[in-house]
DNA sequence: TATTGTTATACTCTATAACTATA
DNA sequence: TATAGTTATAGAGTATAACAATA
């Protein structure tokens, strides 16, 4: 197979990747939307499974510290989380109110629900998908060491 | 197989598809940086492989027409591309110059080459993970009539 | 001195609305 | 009347810098 063939494939696979991506995202954001929540909030709240300290959601969410405390005030008006004071006074963690976490559960299965992984494949299809997916995902811990990367923003 | 573990596989390859496509994006960000070309006016330039109506571009990159008047300032300052009139004399149609098209084959030839579906995946893998892809990104002609999604957008 | 969260502010990307010229 | 592109303007999302409290 030429290289040129080689390629073409690679471009093929990566676009139907990042299309799917995008048809994902925008899925998501549909299944959010009619909830009245901007997409932002509704990743935080996802990832608030266990209350967390607000630097940590800047790092999970690759973003800078002063957007979460925006975040933070907004679903705070909501009455999805609250502010709880960590062990180290400096920290506060975000935790969940019972509203957040049944939004959160609602939101989950929803995605979950009509995600196109389980809408569009079978059982074995997901099966062959997961190791493929894994490969191209890489093992976190044996990038090539670029020095950049220590966190994956 | 429960209800509860599917949906777990389902959040997994879901997560997988999510983290690869933000990687890819930033990958082709990295690639683009260097050349000076915000990554908008890359995915611009890397469209126009034939001369196109600034509307076709518009209906493309999923923007409003305004969008793409400042797209194509901005090209034209950098003399990667010219307008040309059309034949219907109210388009204009965005036509890379020479410095736009070696440009372009830059940019496509180094994104392929350090694509992650290139450098990690074996040909067999590319091979297994094509039907799959397709499955999952769906025959855009056989949707569930939603009536919306006339154009992707 | 370094770190957490906050505030005020500014920037980037993108859309909306009103306009011109053509059809 | 409807469409292509343009202009001016506004909004959403996010960052930067300086700051207070705590370590």
């Amino acid at each position: 197979m030429s290289r040129e063939d080689r390629y073409a494939d690679t471009r093929r696979l990566s676009q139907l990747l990042v299309g799917i991506a995008e048809r994902a995202k925008a899925d998501f954001a549909a299944v959010v939307e009619p909830l009245g929540l901007p997409v932002h909030l509704a990743r935080a709240v996802l990832l608030l499974d266990t209350p967390a300290p607000m630097r940590e959601l800047a790092d999970r969410l690759c973003c800078d510290r002063s957007y979460i405390t925006s975040l933070a005030d907004q679903l705070e008006e909501r009455d999805l989380i609250v502010r709880v004071p960590g062990e180290d006074r400096r920290v506060k963690l975000l935790s969940l109110t019972p509203d957040g976490i049944a939004l959160r559960d609602r939101i989950a299965d929803t995605v979950t629900e009509r995600s196109m992984v389980q809408v569009r494949l079978t059982g074995a299809q997901r099966k062959a998908l997961l190791p493929l997916l894994e490969v191209l995902a890489g093992d976190p811990d044996d990038e090539q060491p670029t020095e950049r990367r220590s966190a994956q923003c």
